[in-house]
DNA sequence: ACATAAGGATCGTTGAACAATTCGACAAGA
DNA sequence: TCTTGTCGAATTGTTCAACGATCCTTATGT
């Protein structure tokens, strides 16, 4: 071992701050989480579909883990909204409302709408701009559902003006939720096209700094997609 | 049995809607729910102080339950940001820094901000003043644990003209992690009093209909708070 | 003084067990 | 035919005991 490593953790910071971003994965390894994770996928992509039941030990035996382990693992994903667990009935994919999905677009006016009020940094234009040009390629290929998952990054970019973790938090499980009902859409290119014009639309808003314009369009931006999905969503209700 | 019972399930729902609305009752009584109710007490009161470890075997004894079940509370109020659970370590009392004191006010400005945007029903206005009220009772009486209560009551209040339930719903986790820190304040009276008329005023903005200005009341308002809180509460970290 | 190793305490996870509850089926009665 | 009561299988809720893994403290040696 030479000088420069055992001096570390005194001076030099700067080799170091890239691993320190790495650190949040590190506590990150229970049996418990790592189950959450897998069915949370497995939830959102639709494999589990809303309303369906979802057996402790038949899963529980799937996984290769334990009915206490997984259970802890159901109510995790139970506090996301993801699940719904009702007593001594079982977890069940979650089935939002109409009325739920109102909400949900309530929230995102909340959240989204004070976002683009706020001044962003050259950085966060960047990272904006990447997902807004990730979806048109996307888009270019007949990609619909890459982008969607563009589309979600571009307003996940955006509730980071707000410059609050918990409201990054709270938009990740948002927008987890609102997978949920994206899959009733029979034709993806529908939902998803309008809004890729639009994503551009907004960035450019953003980078001439016109706030109150930028917040006017992303409501009607919101006012729009609440309409599509409720459309196509209510008459399964 | 006469008719009217006979066709309850087609026409006659008036009668039933009532019970329909204490459905929710049935579901809450889990073991680790009504555990997690406890300890969610315990902790807002200071009871059990922040940084303090909680023993699984101590108070799965304690309380009587297994160490399964207390994990299964724990993990509940894990979520909604009390406790913080540390692989292999066990569970604290969450210790909030003044980054999360101060990431809690930007959530407070953008939820609370958008509230009072919006124009009040007679109904709403109701709670809100009655709200008002009970500070300013509390208030003359000295006794400034009430008036820390009402004045929650009143942002709750405020936040219901969101018309969301997810937005109440981050509202009170959010209060319930600000009283966390509000325990440092050695002089309730110094942090309270001054928003007894603080909030009167506000009142008075909502039922003058003048959004813009009570936008900005609130904004200062949130600021002196954060202020007041980050001062007391910075040295100690 | 410092690094290392051993030990105890606590957590993470498992598997089994039993009580409580739900749900469907089937029989009895109006 | 429709409602009601009852039974039994299946599933969940909860507990318990056990063992390995991990952390913290203390003792040990250099």
């Amino acid at each position: 071992m030479d000088d420069s490593l055992l001096t570390v953790d005194d001076a030099a910071d700067s080799p170091l701050s890239d691993l320190e971003h790495d650190r949040s994965r590190l506590g990150r390894s229970s049996t418990a989480e790592r189950v959450a994770d897998i069915l949370r996928d497995r939830v959102t992509e639709g494999f589990f579909e809303p309303g369906q039941r979802l057996s402790e030990e038949a899963i529980a035996d799937a996984l290769g883990v334990s009915r206490n382990t997984l259970r802890e693992a159901f109510r995790l994903l139970g506090h996301e909204g993801l699940l719904d667990h009702r007593l001594n009935r079982g977890v069940f994919v979650r089935i939002l409302s109409a009325e739920d999905v109102a909400d949900l677009y309530r929230v995102r006016r909340v959240i989204e709408g004070a976002a683009v009020r706020r001044r962003p940094s050259g950085q966060e234009l960047a990272v904006i701009r990447e997902a807004v040009a990730d979806a048109e390629r996307a888009a270019a290929d007949d990609d619909w559902r890459g982008v969607g998952t563009a589309n979600i990054r571009f307003h996940q970019a955006l509730v980071t003006l707000n410059q609050s973790p918990r409201l990054d938090e709270a938009m990740r499980q948002l927008l987890a939720e609102l997978r949920l009902v994206f899959h009733v859409m029979k034709n993806p290119r529908a939902f998803h096209e309008p809004f890729v014009t639009r994503n551009r639309k907004l960035l450019e808003l953003l980078e001439a700094d016109r706030p109150d314009e930028a917040a006017a369009f992303l409501e009607a931006y919101l006012d729009d997609a609440e309409q599509l999905l409720v459309r196509a969503y209510e008459p399964n209700r």
